[in-house]
DNA sequence: TTGAAAGCGCTAACAT
DNA sequence: ATGTTAGCGCTTTCAA
């Protein structure tokens, strides 16, 4: 910047203005000093600048996996609205692990980050005491809670399996099983999707432990949950799944057995990726806003950073049933 | 950290020596710190740091799309070395825009990152530009070339889709078709599956521009190649599809018209992803070692930030075919 | 509209 | 084993 400076024979602190506000410099030195800095081939450093501005435009993102289709749309939302602000992402993966979660806020939070990006509303106390600390905003995503760190934009997994659920009872389904991820213990939107499905069977005949199996989020997962659903429940008559990915698992494995789907088994999936409206025949799932969760997250974290309150800290995205052909 | 020491009773660079050679202050002291550090709460300051050491200890990456699943795995594998060395990830989509690409790298390097990940072997002259004047290690990944800006880590995309297509040729197949992703001008790796298919077909019937479509990639574009395709060749028996997802939207569009598959029409996809294994009937595919892709680029990125050179900059992982059912 | 001085929080280099 | 000094490259604050 002195070597720009120097050429453009003004000082560095003009230098500096024409970088971040060109049009508090007069046309004329603001076109040398653009000059100067092309021929130096000046490449700003931001870490400097971040150090005496306390503003990095870095925002950390701790996700579960980017494996996770559902999360791949989250941050191609984020990525649009962060770009338009010249905000950097900082990521990791935490493996749907809280304390590797904890870990990572620990370990991002020494870069100075501007906000923060969290999966799901469960968190360790220790994520939650650093975060509370550090005085920036935090989005928590993909479900809801009356209680966030700070803000959270999601929709409610409880009520979306139930409402799914309740559709598979609404259409004469007597045997209703339940493949669902692993991991329910520490991943909540996990949870609430099993108590979703859980809700909507109460008062009807007991709802059988067996009815319910629990897999790894793939396809081999969901194909897995179904052999084992079928040989304890051979009168098994629909499947409700905690995801897309676990359903057409399942459905493979009917097609493998010969099973008619939804002749015999009646199949659901969560979250509507694209594969749900493509396959054959086409999944019944419910339709979530990633796209627009990412975007929406994003824009309240810079909304945050530009200095103006957010309306609310909790925001309700919803869901919409999509019903199509394995129900 | 000034408070830490003053708490602790040390001068503060004992409490950065604390932080970063622990073993070179005496165990006693160090417990000291340690307790300092704890009941003031102390959050180092990395930016501060990464300013004086100039090691920020961040790797900048610059990929295509979060969703093309391919790119998600690479990420697992990075992020796996990644977190053993404490390094961090700055992530940005280009989405496949070579220009994009070029600002983002142009943005990125003001943050002055200890090494850069790019997807892909042909870039902008601006980016490599920058890249070779940053003079921080580079990684190239997804394909080969024989001039890497700094360090490649891929396969061969022409090699595999050759071989996909001959063993097409091979199992007696006579009309065999293309459906690739769109935007080969500025994608190398699908510009290479391309050629491949072509030169594969070389010396038999004039290879047909009208077995060649384009699509977008995903299933909805798979199952468009494929309408496509049969209308224009009622006597076609093969599809070559550039990614497994095109391949299996190929598929589903086959099984809406009760078109027999392998028996009708043969399809073959590449990259093996775990759906493929999965689908019925089950996905022929050529595999593509993504994960350890990911590991591989960053333990060569880590070896250079740890002084030793890499012993070859250009590294084959090669791919392997996966013959199922589909073919 | 431009500049001078000071210092962000840390660590490299050199003592002791 | 620990400390002192200086300064990384910027931007804030205040002044002209």
């Amino acid at each position: 910047m002195q070597d720009v400076a120097a050429l453009a024979g003004v000082s560095v602190i003009t230098v500096s203005r024409v970088l971040r506000e060109p049009l508090r410099v007069a046309a004329e030195t603001r076109a040398r000093v653009l000059d100067a800095i092309a021929t130096v081939g000046y490449v700003p450093n931001l870490v400097a600048s971040s150090l005496k501005s306390r503003r990095s435009g870095v925002i950390a993102a701790v996700i579960p996996s980017v494996t996770h289709s559902i999360v791949a749309d989250v941050l191609r939302g984020m990525g649009e609205v962060l770009e338009e602000e010249g905000l950097h992402l900082l990521l990791a993966e935490s493996g749907f692990l809280p304390q590797e979660e904890e870990d990572l806020v620990t370990a991002f939070l020494a870069r100075r980050p501007d906000a923060m990006y969290l999966t799901g509303t469960t968190h360790t106390s220790g994520t939650r005491r650093m975060l509370a600390a550090a005085r920036i905003p935090v989005v928590e995503t993909g479900n809801l809670t009356t209680d966030p760190i700070d803000m959270v934009v999601g929709y409610s997994n409880f009520e979306a399996s139930k409402a799914m659920t309740r559709e598979l009872v609404a259409r004469g389904r007597q045997v209703i099983g339940y493949i669902g991820q692993r991991g329910r213990e520490y991943i909540d939107r996990v949870q609430d999707r099993h108590d979703g499905y859980v809700a909507a069977l109460r008062g009807r005949r007991p709802a059988s432990r067996a009815l319910r199996v629990e897999v790894e989020l793939s396809y081999r997962g969901g194909a897995a949950g179904m052999t084992e659903l079928l040989s304890r429940h051979p009168e098994l008559d629909a499947v409700f799944c905690t995801s897309d990915v676990i359903a057409i698992g399942a459905l493979y494995e009917c097609q493998r057995r010969g099973i008619r789907v939804p002749g015999q088994v009646a199949i659901a999936g969560m979250d509507d990726q694209e594969i749900a409206s493509q396959c054959v025949p086409a999944l019944t799932t419910m339709h979530m806003p990633r796209l627009e969760m990412g975007r929406r997250a994003a824009s309240m974290l810079c909304a945050r950073l530009a200095g103006s309150p957010v309306e609310s800290h909790v925001v309700d995205l919803g869901f919409e049933m999509v019903a199509r052909e394995t129900t």
